[in-house]
DNA sequence: ACGTTTGCGCTTTAGC
DNA sequence: GCTAAAGCGCAAACGT
């Protein structure tokens, strides 16, 4: 078998891995558009909820920031 | 309990489906990143990759929609 | 004139530009909406039509990124 | 000449108005990127300016609409 | 590391 | 009123 065909499998099975991890993604976003149906289904609405995720990353992600600049001024002062 | 409560609650419940599953929509983006660094690892152009993975993607999207409209053609002419 | 002015005033210019080129964007797609609606009272269906243009968009599309995943095959390769 | 080969022809006709206004209509988008462009490299933000724009479009809107509130009025109390 | 550019997701709008 | 598609804004990714 050359090289030649030995790469192209590799190559192949590459994006085949990325194909199929790209299918798994569809399917996570399809079952969040699911959720949002059936809460709208249930009387919310949808934009509103959307915003709410939205606010609570942002709050999760600014936490994280804040913890890591604690860490960073720990190590620094040398505390445990 | 108040039915505020349980709309309260109903609503929590459906925000925290939703964060789980962009949780894991996150975790299969990060695991296709890492595809592509390993692909780029063993000497793929990434880009290349990228282009190639696309342009599958639109190819059969396209045939899909041929296809569709092709169905639409055959119901207008009333062909069984 | 104070330079804070002579900004201002630029600023305002390129806002106005831009708002011109909006207005007359929306002029094209409501001229767009005059055909469909034409086409209609023709007696041709405005979905069908719809797929057909967007049918024939996404295979130049799809060509020219093909042509494109040639020209870097092309230089990865080295070829002139 | 059949009636198909006419209705052939004038369904092209159609699709090819449509597509010529679309690439009018696309041209139009990148003069205002252009613009944007432009803008940015004379100091200002783009995001802040598309706030603008925004906010302005939003503006004429509440106030046409203010407007023809006091048209409809003005009719129903038989005003000049 | 930064700035540019491209792809992706969301929002809004049009059609049924 | 709801579904689907087009347009827009943002964010990651590439190149410098």
């Amino acid at each position: 078998m050359a090289d030649g065909t030995v790469a192209a499998d590799q190559l192949r099975l590459f994006i085949e891995r990325i194909e199929r991890l790209e299918e798994e993604k569809k399917g996570i976003a399809d079952d969040i558009r699911d959720v949002y149906a059936e809460s709208k289904s249930n009387g919310y609405d949808t934009k509103t909820m959307r915003a709410m995720v939205r606010l609570r990353k942002m709050e999760i992600h600014t936490r994280q920031e804040a913890d890591a600049l604690l860490e960073t001024y720990r190590i620094a002062l040398g505390l445990s």
